[in-house]
DNA sequence: ATACACCTTGCCACGATGAGAAGGTCAAGC
DNA sequence: GCTTGACCTTCTCATCGTGGCAAGGTGTAT
């Protein structure tokens, strides 16, 4: 029942990515390219659909598309060890707990700057002055190395 | 003694911004057009750097540029009020724990679909499975009853 | 004079997505 | 037939912050 060709636009709403975004993974050469009607026209099906929306799936996790282009592969392999999934995945949710410990230090600095700020109509003003100097030396123990520098891997999310 | 004019490398170094991206701010009117020397080299006080410490801060704290833009006007303003700073920073923390929040769920949704997985050479593997079928339709796994409902928060092998 | 470190501008790339332009195609209604 | 409107095609540009490379000028030390 679902063998029926569809064009990209249904494509889209059936697997809820955008027919901008499926030409984008058709370029990119994460989904192979579609054949064409004689008008042109990319034809996709069920299965097409149900790619689309593993892609979408994996994309809503925070994967990467080239980490989604191996799980694709192991998608599709039907002889996979699953050990081979479960570690790419368990590998990015390291590097989720990563980011997200990054936000989190990022969160709680600017939390104790705000926390001394009064916040009313007088100039004075801790957060400012918290930015004006170095992060070490801001700190109790003045490490040198500033370990508090913190590298967010250009990814934002 | 921090007078003295320097070139944009000593200038990097000494704020922690790259040369590289002196120059963007520059570019993009975060910061002001340096005076040129003769050769054509810009020039920077130690006041330059200090800005360009502030900005350097303010960005490891995952403030966007727009968002800096404003607190240097307010750092640059000595009668601003405080409260303008404070709100600045508190939709700042805000921002982020939204966006702590949203890789949380990542997380936890991706750690739920490892922990049933064996992790071993077998193919069977219920984060694919998982990833192949919208988010919604996965309530529960009613093909092992046993390892979902026992397990309440499993951790991964 | 020659080497080398530093500076200049400019373009390209990343990742994932959105916006828009300019034009072809299809199906329904007159 | 013809028009309309929805849909499709490709293309380019923008985001945001950063890095890389190239080709060329400058400054200083040997």
């Amino acid at each position: 029942m679902n063998d029926r060709q569809m064009n990209i636009g249904e494509a889209a709403r059936r697997s809820g990515v955008s027919a901008r975004m499926i030409r984008h993974y058709e370029s990119i050469g994460l989904i192979p390219k579609a054949p064409r009607a004689y008008s042109g026209y990319r034809a996709y099906s069920g299965n097409d659909v149900h790619t689309l929306r593993f892609i979408r799936q994996a994309r809503s996790l925070g994967f990467s598309v080239s980490q989604i282009e191996q799980l694709l592969g192991l998608w599709r392999d039907q002889s996979r060890p699953s050990r081979r999934v479960k570690a790419l995945a368990l590998a990015h949710v390291a590097e989720l707990e990563q980011r997200i410990r990054e936000l989190g230090a990022m969160k709680r600095t600017l939390e104790q700057l705000a926390a001394h700020c009064h916040g009313d109509e007088r100039p004075e003003c801790p957060i400012l002055d918290g930015l004006a100097v170095p992060a070490g030396a801001r700190r109790r123990s003045p490490a040198r190395p500033d370990l508090t520098q913190i590298k967010p891997k250009a990814r934002a999310c």
